[in-house]
DNA sequence: ACCTGAACACCGTTCAAGT
DNA sequence: ACCTGAACACCGTTCAAGT
């Protein structure tokens, strides 16, 4: 099955969308900024998705498959579980090194109150990836057995998390360097 | 000096903004339901502070100072450094406590891009202020030499912040709990 | 199938007008 | 000094109308 050669207009309006909420959240996330990045009008978006929840509630599975599939490829290329966890935090770096933005599904937890559900679950569904990937990472470099598994890769997500967001509010990526820097000579990953 | 008697109405305004941004955030701040809340109209606002970009920096500002001083009581009351540092995370369990509620910096710093310059300055000072007291204690309780305080104190308050928002993802305290359960077990902070 | 202009009830903000 | 209704340009959303 070939790919489509060409990005599809449903394409093209996640990929803003996806850019947009890293920046500005769920709430910041403006239709009518929206459809002219991509092109068209805000009505016109609704052609393509319901509602604001449904669009993003499919930019945010799309972020969570997206991750998931990352998070594969940087166990394919790197054999050893050690080093997958220290590479973890690099996939956090990256978002702050496109222009300050940060995780969609960090910026959206905090807008839980205000998240329709179906957001919600795919947000979720982020965080649950990361973990499961770090639970398994875990066990197989031999830093916590299975039963404590979970509760130290939530831990470790938890503390990446507040790095990335600590650094977005310096606008300062040399200062999540050094935060994770900190995990790692305190304990929290490996060195 | 004798304190008001009754709450003024500049007083009754920040305290409800407060709660407000703390669920969601600069941007869901509405100023139709916060004058509903305080038993004005939106327009009266402004006849208390110049803009929407104001009211949040006093109310932010109020913040951290209102957490400074909590932390001044918290070592008056707490001789021990090691144990006021195990007491910490506490002050960031409160918000959750507070009907899922999170912290105001926290929130704001992921919006940071859509956040009034004068907003910004007050969210940076409760950082500070934070890492400010880890640190003094961090040293007092001889964790670290005073020259890696600075670091690790950011690292502590990085982690505590990302464990707060993702229990509020889960509206889960008890998962907080664990989190900074795996901090201390991992040695990020005093057992 | 995909797009649009116009309309709706909602935002922050202003201002003239009230007490 | 403090409050208000009405208005402004802006939001998400709908819908009739176009190709």
């Amino acid at each position: 099955m070939a790919n489509q050669e060409s990005t599809s207009s449903s394409d093209k309006i996640l990929l803003a969308a996806t850019r947009i909420a890293q920046a500005h959240g769920y709430g910041g996330l403006n239709l009518r900024t929206l459809a002219q990045e991509v092109g068209i009008k805000a009505a016109s978006l609704y052609h393509h998705f319901p509602s604001k929840a449904d669009l993003a509630a499919a930019v945010a599975k799309r972020y969570w498959e997206d991750a998931a599939a990352a998070l594969e490829v940087l166990s394919a290329k790197t054999p050893d579980a050690a080093d997958c966890l220290r590479k973890f935090p690099g996939t956090f770096r990256a978002s702050l090194e496109n222009d300050n933005r940060m995780c969609l599904a960090s910026f959206m937890t905090a807008e839980y109150d205000d998240l329709p559900d179906v957001v919600k679950i795919e947000i979720q569904a982020f965080a649950d990836v990361n973990v499961a990937w770090l639970g398994k990472n875990l066990v197989a470099a031999g830093i916590v057995g299975s039963r404590d598994a979970k509760k130290r890769a939530r831990a470790i997500f938890a503390a990446v998390s507040g790095a990335q967001l600590m650094a977005r509010g310096r606008s300062d990526i040399k200062l999540f360097d050094a935060l994770i820097d900190s995990y790692r000579s305190a304990g929290l990953l490996p060195e």
